[in-house]
DNA sequence: GACTGTGAATACCTTCACAGCA
DNA sequence: TGCTGTGAAGGTATTCACAGTC
């Protein structure tokens, strides 16, 4: 009955880091290395927070940071660059990831723009559509394969992560498709979730979903 | 000290409305109208849960649909027409709805190519950036405005819904502008939340903060 | 005194179990 | 018997309050 964190004296108790938290990690991290430019050394967990405009609490923050390990001094607060590090490291961001679109509607081709735009960690190495008119063209240097084909060509191209943009009545089969080929990370945009054996990471997004939520709210009023 | 529900017998309690329920019943009304082109009338939260793929619980499906009012028929399970227009009214589908577009990169691009594509009640009304590049082209006959004149130009478009694909820094500024504006409801891409006085409807998108939960997960392993 | 680390309290959402009707 | 409607239980995330440390 004794709580095995009481034998070692200033046991660090880490709670487990839960998906929630990492886009607010990923937050503290953009944030911090700009401080880091600015030539800080340290910073508070309220500092922190003003940083980010106070959408985020300084509890939250240090909730979520305790989780990474004991990186701060009580009464000084953090040392930013050992902080910057683990957050790198915790967060995946010192490899790099290659990504196969799958769906090149729209909200693949969009996707596909953004995430190349915006971080450099990001490749993609792959693009399947069903459309007979949109197979077979390229975007940067990539030529668009038939997803019928994707038994055959998806190995070759080394994928850690898909995305999913399909209409939702394909997207289970591609879910599944693209697992059994070996990805074991899906961002899916196609409407509610997908669910798939084995250890594959799966998260969503719905922006007609979301779309939807503010014309029920402001239809209320 | 008398629950007022235990007034009148058979009273509905409807629980209200939250939020994490609107996609779902955006889904819910995806399906029934399959349901319904099918020639089907009825239909059981079970029959509705297997058209979605097992991915929603036919618990959460009648908790959901309860909160609508009493539309089912114990034993029997839920007549489709009313049930459709019911959601459609809830969801706010049967008003048309002008959208601002504030960031022009490639996030508000794609949003916008996406949901004129996706929905016809979704029309982009206007579109504002600051980069003297973007500022005065042209998109489906929408010329692009500069963000600083916004207080000038966005007015006359009459939009009731803002879409905020800026950079982080400026976010937090181009929502409490809009808000001041009039508009009442924010779809933000930027990441991590804004807060806004009054009664703003704000749902927030984090790409990159999805792609960084995917590649923290994918290098626990 | 200042600031972190953290158990307890709170709020929220989903699942369970079953009462209530047709 | 079959299915909805719903209180209760369970699980998870955030906020509070404060003990611990510099």
């Amino acid at each position: 009955m004794i709580d095995p964190k009481l034998d070692a004296s200033r046991a660090f108790s880490g709670e487990p880091l839960v998906d929630v938290s990492i886009p607010r990690l990923f937050a503290y991290h953009r944030v911090l290395r700009q401080a880091q430019a600015l030539g800080k050394r340290t910073i508070t967990s309220h500092g922190l927070a003003a940083m980010l405009g106070h959408t985020i609490a300084s509890t939250q923050i240090r909730k979520d940071l305790c989780a990474l390990g004991p990186l701060g001094r009580r009464g000084q607060g953090y040392a930013i660059d050992p902080l910057v590090e683990q957050l790198a490291c915790v967060l995946g961001l010192e490899h790099d990831w290659r990504i196969a679109i799958v769906g090149f509607g729209y909200l693949g081709r969009a996707f596909a723009a953004f995430i190349t735009a915006r971080e450099r960690r990001f490749n993609v190495a792959a693009i399947f559509d069903r459309s007979p008119a949109v197979v077979g063209q390229r975007w940067q240097g990539i030529v668009v394969r038939d997803v019928a084909d994707m038994e055959r060509t998806l190995a070759a191209a080394d994928c850690n992560i898909a995305v999913i943009a399909v209409p939702a009545e394909a997207a289970q089969d591609c879910a599944q498709r693209v697992a059994a080929l070996g990805i074991r990370a899906i961002l899916n945009f196609a409407p509610m979730s997908l669910h798939l054996r084995g250890p594959v990471i799966v998260r969503n997004i719905d922006l007609a979903g979301e779309m939807a939520i503010l014309t029920h709210r402001l239809s209320l009023e």
